[in-house]
DNA sequence: GATGAATGAGTTTTCATTCAT
DNA sequence: TATGAATGAAAACTCATTCAT
């Protein structure tokens, strides 16, 4: 029942984006009263917090998971970058969610997202910790550059679905990589 | 006169975020009648557009005007980082805007918003080129580098805010060009 | 308008009592739109109150006059219960609103009302005052008298009422002042 | 089953109010499934009413027990005074449930509270003709008499509340006496 | 008897927009 | 131009009641 709301929610949000949703409409998509949604969720804002955190939830887990892998920093960062663009390639319309959520980031209220996203922010300035540790790496202000590579990430995301998907992943995500591992300079 | 309702605006954009955003206060924050802001707007969304486009436009110009520069692309590209990190610096709420932005950005209603941000996407992109076809870069899928460029360079004026707006802008964007320019590995 | 809206009140809760109070019916009983309601009033609460505040206001005013008039104590006090009947014989629909109004008295939200009821207990404790100066009354502590002299007024109010108003004003205006002038204690 | 519920609603009146109370609500604090309650009560107002009946219910009995005595009629509505003043000392925030009650005793609905109340009154009308027939007291009409007895007791009862229970039962309850006995003015 | 999930009609509230002045 | 009173459609939210288990 309540995945059941997530889920329409989610359905919604793809299809109308965030001013789409009425409480209406999620309990017809739900195929529930809408009284019932009062039932699972306090308000309209808490339905849209869990919609947009259960949607986020596999990413976050998987990139978590990715990490935390018994793997070279580069060769983890590269992982990062490839599941993010399939996933995003896979949801694209989620990208919608994601500003949506991104805003909530900065909002006072929504101590949550925050959360979840600093949470990966750490995990990856971690991973470049890692590298500079193991002397890959030149020494940085990591948690920086990891907001840097989360954030330029999902400029190529947001570049892909502006050329409607484009390219395959797989060579995007080595492009990303290269950058961040040897910048953009021409080797001689 | 309108001028006044857009200041006003931004003001509430940047107090409240978009959702706090109603013709009553903005006519209030704008001291004049709520019927007045018709006169001059066709309706909310029109207000809002040309609130967003007032307040970004002084970087917009500015950042074009750089790519537009007579100097070496890399030099250019660290203008922009410098730049960039500056002006978020002065009007960190801004940033609440810059989100409710890229929400339109990807809204089939805002060709406005896309335009501006495409607009300077292909300046990068530009730029990007010709530093490939003066031998300073490696070949590249430069649409695409521009926009993790550009994203990068968010990431980096984000986690600034989060920490406070630590470390000065040069060594940034410094550090933003010598990962774009040179990667992170360490020389050996 | 203000004043249409609470007239329209008035008469709902004449009619239906505070339970039968809808927004709707306001609406429709005011002539104007339900979203009229919202311009004069900052929600529901606030109509009612005003409602109940502005039935009582001539009461109020008159008895206020009544208990500052040049005259004797005793005889205030007789022209208090004089009033007090009158009015409620002519708008004893009013009684519930009195009786809604009371419950409100001692919620802790109705600052208002309490002031209003404090009031009039005050002045009325200020003329038991003068009559005790003055040698007509014996000591006494007058808040707790006045407040059981308004009291037993209304108590008299009501058993006129559920007779179904039987016997004069002037009749039981002077049998409240005999009690509590000479007691109910025959004189030989 | 059936007690729980309704001292659960005694406390949610006592606690919020007569608005604060909600079937949810009254489940939550009687401990019980919401559908519960209507397997003993058939509606909210079945509940609301036996509750108020159960809370007034001591007092009424030993009221009626005091008009009952073999007493004096003077010495029995000083018990009456007393007995009152007594109860809702200790129980004063039941005076919110009164007020309530007092609400309903005017609605059509309600015939039972009515019946209550009036017949309380029909006792002390009684006592006061037993004193008019002993020729203790003067001639009257005892009812109405009887209730502004029984308001004027209910002023000193929220006066002494609003005052925080300042002055002795017995000091007050002999004042009320005094007053109907033998009235305010001075005895030279 | 007891449950509690589900309901949906009814209610309050919001707010972009209009229009007579 | 400028106003601001009025609108009403749309939205959020409440809660007494039902009913299958």
């Amino acid at each position: 029942m309540r995945q059941g709301v997530l889920d329409a929610v989610i359905g919604l949000l793809m299809r109308d984006g965030v001013q789409g949703i009425t409480m209406d409409r999620v309990a017809m998509e739900a195929g529930v009263a809408k009284g019932t949604l009062y039932v699972y969720f306090k308000n309209k804002e808490e339905i849209l917090d869990a919609a947009v955190e259960a949607s986020f939830e596999p990413l976050i887990v998987e990139l978590t998971g990715i990490m935390d892998a018994d793997k070279a920093p580069d060769k983890r960062l590269e992982d990062f970058s490839r599941l993010n663009l399939q996933f995003f390639d896979e949801q694209q319309d989620l990208i919608r969610i994601l500003f949506y959520d991104r805003e909530r980031i900065h909002s006072e209220k929504n101590r949550f997202n925050d959360d979840r996203y600093l949470t990966l922010l750490s995990k990856v300035a971690e991973v470049l910790n890692e590298g500079v540790d193991t002397g890959l790496f030149a020494p940085m202000d990591s948690m920086k550059i990891a907001a840097m590579f989360i954030e330029a990430n999902m400029g190529m995301v947001m570049q892909r679905i502006r050329d409607g998907i484009s390219g395959d992943v797989e060579q995007d995500a080595r492009q990303i990589i290269s950058i961040f591992m040897e910048g953009l300079r021409r080797k001689q």
